[in-house]
DNA sequence: GGTATATTTGCAACTTTGTTGCAAATGTAA
DNA sequence: TTACATTTGCAACAAAGTTGCAAATATACC
């Protein structure tokens, strides 16, 4: 609970009810979760805008970050280890059985030689499979 | 032309005008395109609802494949080598400067060793930087 | 604690996208 | 050319993205 506090001070945020409540939300969820479904996880129900509102400045604050699924699904999760060094290499496992989305720790990996002329600036990576909850 | 009508006749798909039209504007594009710039640049406008299950069916027959940017934007690409055995590592790139998105061909990468319990099947790496048309 | 100021919220409104049902139009095969 | 299977356009609605504005709330200062 202070570690949310001090995340929202941290990053000039002002500790409102909403603010505090996604990042529970967050802090407590397994995997990563979807707009609507951070909505219907919070303890108190808050106008759609103001969740959307809220996940923006968290995102740009990059408190939490964002995964884009195929066909456009986007699941938001804390961004782990804010304060580390930047790092240009992010891996996420997305399950196909039970839809979870996970962030990878990991030390950055092999990239690709691209074709001539592209200059890679950062890496995403985006794994497909069964995640540790559904390989029996 | 003749490539496309032979693209549309293997995956058992009619030959009809927004379809012929739909996979003529992917393949001259330069790089992958969303749902509304492919209505934009369609000779004659179709129907919203008929751009959109078009690209379904593209999508199941991947023939197409999308890619799915930051913040859920989804774009459209030719699937290249669609006959080719299966590859399950692809790569695309994402052009900071011109928002344009590129398709690289490549040979399987390293990946990164996933935490116990995680068994992947395939790997999607969005690259960021500069393409090839806006490094100087 | 009380107040002034800067932020944040909720609500209305509107755009775009995702999605489905259905009848009319079109493609395909015989 | 007919008959049947598909595809299209249109209406309709849900969900998501986005903005403006006034009311409510947080923060800093006395």
């Amino acid at each position: 609970m202070n570690d949310i506090y001090a995340l929202l001070e941290e990053n000039n945020l002002s500790r409102t009810p909403c603010r505090v409540e996604i990042l529970k939300t967050l802090s407590r969820a397994d995997s990563a979760l979807s707009e609507s479904e951070i909505r219907d996880q919070l303890a108190y129900s808050y106008d759609r805008t103001t969740v959307y509102r809220t996940l923006r400045s968290f995102l740009s604050q990059n408190v939490i970050h964002s995964i884009s699924l195929e066909g456009g699904e986007v699941r938001y999760a804390m961004t782990p280890g804010k304060d580390k060094p930047h790092n240009s290499h992010h891996v996420h496992f997305y399950c196909n059985n039970c839809n979870g989305v996970f962030c990878i720790s990991h030390k950055p990996f092999e990239t690709p030689v691209l074709p001539k002329g592209f200059q890679p600036e950062n890496f995403d990576l985006l794994v497909h499979g069964k995640c540790k909850n559904c390989t029996t």
